[in-house]
DNA sequence: GAGACTATTGTTAGATT
DNA sequence: GAATCTAACAATAGTCT
């Protein structure tokens, strides 16, 4: 019986806490399971076990990396047009996802707007005191923050044409700078 | 009050749908936030809404990279005991997958770039003061990054004149498309 | 569309096999 | 170590705001 609840910290005894991680890894993904069947919705998710063995990929590997992939705003047809000869499950998903590309893009293009601008004004950088790696990441953040931004921007457009980058490039940087004050 | 539970198949109401998805997702992602506390695992998910809007992608898309990145590193005969796919068309087409997964490498690059673009615009990175996450952040942002990181780097020393900029951009595309293969 | 509420169902900690 | 049991706790469907 569930005497109490234990505290929400790390389970201390490695007996109970493997128990738990069974009991509880087989809840997750059974809700998983009905929330995508209640909603109809594409989920996925990654549970590493500590004993570094393969983790459990939910709902299959493939799927995780699709979403993932879709996550990224991939052009999704080059990743999945090498699959499709013989993967049939990929073509019935192909037509929905480049439907919902376009306006994908759009909508995260704004989202990244958003989420620069809420970074800029408010610096509220993540904490990474501990790591010399990251600050030297950050200190580029710091800096140079539109420019690496308008930069992959333009090579994710620009087809890979290295006189399309160069002149894009020098276009946005210029039109960065206009604005450089937001 | 749940006065009986409804079948465990898409829910036809649509504000009903809307309503379940809200809650269960909330639901779901404190669970895998307790599992990951209790018992200090890996874990991320990434859930999509029938909006066609971004996912919830948990606990932020740096570490959904990185686990699946850590899982396409698994020797080929460990994954395939692990995958869980319902219909079971992975194991029996694994080699094929697997061939596919190395074409997907070539993508790297620009992978990388939308991770760093990302990176850049996330308030909630992960805790990048655990060891185990550099090890695996470090390995996946590899000379790509540290070729955009110097180009940066040259972009800051350069006056940030657009023309050497842009010449500077041209070059290094130039030099990484050589080695595309990575 | 997002909270608050709450009766009821669902999940699970601890014990046992 | 995994399966079963069950009291106790947690999640949530329906409702109201």
């Amino acid at each position: 019986m569930v005497r109490s609840m234990v505290k929400y910290e790390l389970i201390a005894n490695e007996n109970a806490r493997r128990e738990t991680f069974r009991k509880r890894k087989a809840g997750l993904l059974k809700k998983a399971s009905e929330l995508k069947t209640l909603c109809n919705i594409d989920a996925c998710a990654i549970i590493y076990n500590k004993d570094g063995g393969p983790p459990d990929v939910w709902p299959s590997s493939v799927e995780a990396h699709r979403l993932l992939h879709r996550f990224n705003n991939l052009p999704i047809m080059v990743k999945t047009s090498t699959m499709m000869d013989q993967e049939g499950f990929l073509i019935r998903n192909l037509e929905r996802l480049n439907k919902n590309l376009e306006k994908e893009k759009k909508t995260r293009q704004l989202e990244m707007e958003q989420l620069l601008a809420r970074c800029l004004v408010e610096n509220n950088a993540p904490d990474v005191s501990n790591s010399e790696y990251m600050k030297d990441f950050l200190y580029l953040v710091d800096d140079k923050f539109l420019s690496i931004r308008n930069k992959i921007s333009v090579i994710k457009h620009s087809g890979f044409t290295p006189d399309a980058v160069g002149n894009k490039a020098k276009n946005e940087l210029e039109s960065s700078r206009e604005k450089e004050s937001f």
